[in-house]
DNA sequence: AAAACTTTGTTTATCCACTAGACTAACAAG
DNA sequence: CTTGTTAGTCTAGTGGATAAACAAAGTTTT
């Protein structure tokens, strides 16, 4: 929970935090007693027990039989109930469209997933509708229902929501928040897809246990989620983690951002294919593709391996000048690189160990995502998610 | 005031919370009368009547003379009381020791200044002891006295304010915190001399109004301190903002961290001057320094403003790195080099204009530290005032 | 100048959520 | 059955916020 500078301190804001701390501590460590969560969390066991109730009215928790004795009357055992509502979270990429009904756990309960190329805004909002509406109808019976749907996407975001630039689908200054608002009367939440995932990650993959996480997420283009002290880091106005975009090469070649030797000139996966084409490994086919890089480096082609090395230790370059920058508890490189860890570990792992400052290399770990191709999809559902829970902490407003 | 995970919420929090929102208003609005409080704070005319008397008693605040009226009874005006208590702060430099005597609003009552060279740590040790005892010895009378003692250090400092590393004055795991604390009996904080600076522009300086400040702290070597979301980053161990060491060519010099091409071998006052030496421009000194270059500059020399426009360019690039990782309302350019601004400035902007990301150069301010030589130093003060102001907010502990 | 109105600041009664501790319930061991 | 232990509820008390009444000290209107 924030408070806000200027959010004054009542009674409310008491309940309020003391809910979610014992919300948060069933969450984490069901089945657990309403004795274990007083003496847990240092509640008053009174306080617990008025908490527990709400929680059981909302339906956001649920007791189950009695657990063992201890020596003297035996507790009756409190669960999540992970299947009170459902959240649904959608990759929006730049070639495919992946969504997935998610319960509040993030256990992913249905998926949906379109491939296309080169569509019209028109039709990439049709199937976004269907996508939908495909999973709202897969969702089970539940007291909350659908809670909130969430969408990642490969651009810029401003505060409010607002798509201000989305250079690979050729969108700009789209409010996709407020048309499917609109649509679905739900509440939405519209995120950078790199932002989306290191939140997935830190949610329900990798980086559960850490606060400091940044995320790399390496396809087209390099984009990179920051969480930092436990909350996504957005920057002022939302553009953030535009990392792609960091010089590593003074006097290298220009990007068409402007500037010259951009880290995604060098690690990106479009950096890998052009310097395959120009070797020209696999000239006989027009539409090359990393997954055609893969293979070849499966058949042990010595090029093409090669080259997976080269773009790995070029990946170590950047996430050196994260971890000086940061000092991450843990870097995760997510999207389609992660699918090739095994060509781009060693050369990675390498060139951090030789160039990273010795005393940033003590408890750092360098992770390829948990959630592969969910990791976007999960992390605005997490967003989802949180959203939901926070409502139901406030207190009910009285009908007039 | 933060909420620590497992904090439990409670009366304490709640008054403690408030009356940090009044004490707040005044300090940042004085003067102000209790209805004016109540009114823009959203707290209760009770309420606040109640908190400002504990804060009369604290002596942290007092009354003047009655106000104008506005069409009623004049209101009685209300006043941070600056002069409540003095804090030390200390800049421990490579070859300078700086020490401030500073009230609760920064200004700065005393000031004394130690240049030496390649000291051991006693004699440094015995410097700093005599300026404490000085700026103490200086304090004029006041309801708390000396409220903490603060130190900026140019190297690694852990969470516990140990110094792990300090490269340049050969230091290693020092606990100068216990040394002082024991000492003097008061409160004492260590922090890195970059993360001190940038907090000392956002509390007195350029970036007052900004939440996301990136201060660059370029002397010998280039330290980073990030303020982001309104408070200091430290990372996992403490570790973030070495980004003078953030590779920006690939290929490039050797560094004597292990890396190759590192920021700080372009854009430092090491990297200036010794591009200046090997041009020869000033040979007849053996003891040159930046404050020579900087006079060469003023007599026209060409070469050496051409040395200057170059570090400016180069400051530029790893600046441009710092804008799109972090999307900043203020990058602040402070520690010896911002001495050189009207030298730096327009090759540096020039760069940032031309090859930062468009969209990242709405509301973005570049300036150079207001504080100039004091950022350090005032930047540990704030952190003890800070502190001291926090334990004041807290409920008396009843005597046993 | 008296009356009416405004604004400031204090006081009082009430409310709300937490705490401590008594109490009830349910079990284990002797 | 008795005693001891743990789980969970209930009751009284406490602290601090709020709303509203009240007192104080002005200004404006008549």
């Amino acid at each position: 929970m924030k408070i806000g500078m200027n959010q004054t301190w009542n009674h409310h804001v008491v309940k309020e935090g003391n809910k979610s701390l014992v919300l948060d501590k069933i969450k984490n460590d069901y089945p657990i007693s309403r004795a274990a969560v007083a003496s847990q969390t240092g509640l008053n066991k009174g306080t617990v027990s008025s908490l527990v109730n709400d929680l059981l009215e909302d339906h956001l928790i649920f007791e189950s039989g009695p657990g063992e004795s201890s020596g003297g009357r035996r507790p009756v055992m409190l669960l999540f109930n992970g299947t009170a509502g459902y959240t649904i979270g959608i990759d929006l990429g730049v070639n495919y469209l992946l969504g997935i009904l998610s319960d509040l756990e993030g256990n992913v309960v249905s998926q949906k997933e379109a491939r296309y190329k080169k569509m019209s805004y028109e039709a990439i909002e049709a199937k976004l509708f269907e996508t939908i509406e495909e999973l709202m109808a897969a969702a089970p019976d539940s007291p909350h229902g659908i809670v909130g749907i969430g969408v990642g996407v490969p651009g810029i975001v401003d505060k409010g929501g607002e798509i201000l630039l989305a250079p690979n689908l050729n969108w700009k200054n789209l409010n996709l928040k407020n048309v499917l608002e609109e649509k679905y009367d739900l509440p939405v939440i519209i995120e950078n897809e790199a932002n989306a995932g290191a939140y997935g990650e830190k949610k329900f993959g990798a980086g559960k246990e850490c606060e400091n996480i940044i995320y790399v997420s390496a396809g087209i283009g390099i984009g990179v989620g920051l969480i930092l002290n436990g909350s996504l880091y957005k920057g002022a106005n939302g553009f953030s983690g535009e990392m792609g975009h960091m010089t590593i090469q003074i006097d290298g070649p220009k990007c068409r951002c402007g500037n010259q030797g951009c880290w995604e000139l060098f690690a990106s996966e479009q950096a890998l294919i052009d310097r395959a084409e120009k070797l020209g490994i696999c000239p006989e086919q027009a539409d090359f593709d990393l997954s055609d890089l893969l293979k070849l480096a499966e058949q042990g082609n010595e090029q093409a391996i090669e080259l997976f090395e080269q773009t790995g230790d070029y990946l170590g370059v950047g996430i050196n000048n994260i971890i000086n920058t940061f000092n991450p508890q843990q870097v995760i490189i997510g999207n389609r690189m992660a699918s090739s860890k095994e060509w781009l570990e060693n050369s990675l792992t390498n060139r951090v160990a030789n160039q990273a400052l010795w005393f940033q290399q003590n408890d750092l770990q360098i992770n390829f995502s948990e959630l592969s191709t969910l990791s976007t999809a999960l992390g605005v559902a997490a967003f989802s998610i949180e959203n939901f829970l926070s409502v139901c902490m406030q207190p009910k407003l009285v009908m007039r």
